[in-house]
DNA sequence: AGTCGTCGGCACGCTAGCGTACATAGCATG
DNA sequence: CATGCTATGTACGCTAGCGTGCCGACGACT
């Protein structure tokens, strides 16, 4: 169990916090667990906590007609699963469904709506945050419209890397497939051909990271340019 | 020229607004005429100032690769440019470019910042827009991926129908294939469709929708949907 | 009236990815 | 060790859409 005093660094929303803020907010929390494959959420569902994950992380997903799904937006430790609250509203966008098991810090809608008025600077941060996802939303509108499907494969297996904290993920083609709002026999090929480079390795519901540089060169320029984004809007002081 | 008192009404996100606000805002505003094709902004370029169209309207557009581009948000009478703003971050994430030609209200981008402080309830009309927008961007990026272009090409028509206000539209395939982010060639076949289905006609750079519900019927969900969300969260009294 | 640039129709072969189906192989379980 | 489930490999024909190029037609402008 992290200490009291690290956990806010944990996420990296919460870093960097006044000391009045952070107690504000640590007063405010407490730690979960999510288990994978949970459904935190529904779309359209009223929130009734805001989770910032730890180590575990979630997939925000768009749903069309049942079968058709497609994984837009990610939030991990760099993120946060409730932000439309941030702006007042208590509806859920997406389908909010943990991807990676872990921890999590969550906190009561009310309260966190509560807490924004008196942490000026968490709030400021969140804004920024709501831009980023803004940003990325859009970007993966078009990623997912031009891409091919190897790109977008590597993509997603380095944002999910980075959320999971380390180059073994478990995965199986079918849930990748789901992700990325494709067949799972068109997830087989893509990964036959990353680990065909040398990029990862896998088996069995288990994907490892082989060669995380060449990954990058195998995506499409929409993880730097995420990346970039990010680290540009919410600098990690 | 819109007389002083019907201007506010004119933008949907200005409508109903307290007295005290909408004379701040008046103040604050002027009237500008935005003319076909020009570029508001540019990624990453700076706000300086943000418009409410009121017969004018904005495509917003990810730019990848100089030629692979996408639009992925529309910003008409019942939007605005610059919603980033609300946000407290003053980079334009997107291309915004004139797509109709008319009139706007356009306010100095630290005018309004400062003008935020003291109208509470645009200020939260506005945070509800940018949810809305967010759950645009995502429809869109599910839309995009999964829809044909011939249910995208009717939506699209829709969504621009209802900023113009007529049902004549000028528009050449050239520039709804970059809109759509597929090919010439491909619009011309889906607007062959449609067209022989009595929906729509057409010649040379004018489009008259014929049949609107037809063409509700001929599109993607997603084109209700979005109406249905904005009207949920952004009602006109 | 003639010219010329733009717009739209169309056709070519090509690719990515689809839907489906079936076969194999790893792993857990009894 | 046998069984059975699940994950992966692969193959089939099919479709949407691509890139390209060419042609005709419209219409604005001299």
């Amino acid at each position: 169990m992290t200490s009291i005093l690290n956990v806010p660094a944990a996420n990296q929303l919460l870093v960097e916090l006044p000391e009045v803020e952070r107690n504000a907010f640590m007063a405010a929390c407490d730690t979960v667990e999510l288990s994978f494959g949970k459904v935190l959420l529904q779309p359209t569902e009223t929130f009734t906590h805001v989770y910032f994950p730890i180590d575990s992380f979630i997939s925000l997903i768009v749903v069309i007609d049942t079968d058709k799904r497609l994984e837009v937006a990610m939030a991990g430790r760099e993120g946060m699963l409730g932000s439309s609250l941030v702006l007042g509203i208590d509806e859920a966008p997406l389908l909010a469904l943990v991807q990676g098991a872990g921890s999590a810090l969550r906190i009561d809608a009310g309260a966190f709506q509560q807490l924004l008025l008196s942490t000026p600077v968490l709030h400021q941060r969140l804004k920024r945050y709501i831009y980023v996802v803004m940003k990325q939303l859009a970007t993966s509108a078009a990623c997912n419209h031009f891409h091919r499907i190897e790109e977008r494969l590597a993509r997603w297996l380095l944002m999910t890397q980075d959320r999971a904290g380390t180059d073994q993920l478990n995965l199986t083609h079918e849930f990748l497939a789901m992700m990325l709002g494709v067949r799972r026999a068109g997830i087989t090929l893509a990964a036959i051909a990353l680990q065909a480079r040398g990029l990862i390795r896998y088996q069995r519901g288990t994907i490892t990271v082989l060669d995380r540089l060449g990954l990058i060169e195998a995506s499409c320029e929409c993880y730097s340019d995420d990346c970039a984004l990010y680290a540009k809007m919410l600098p990690v002081l």
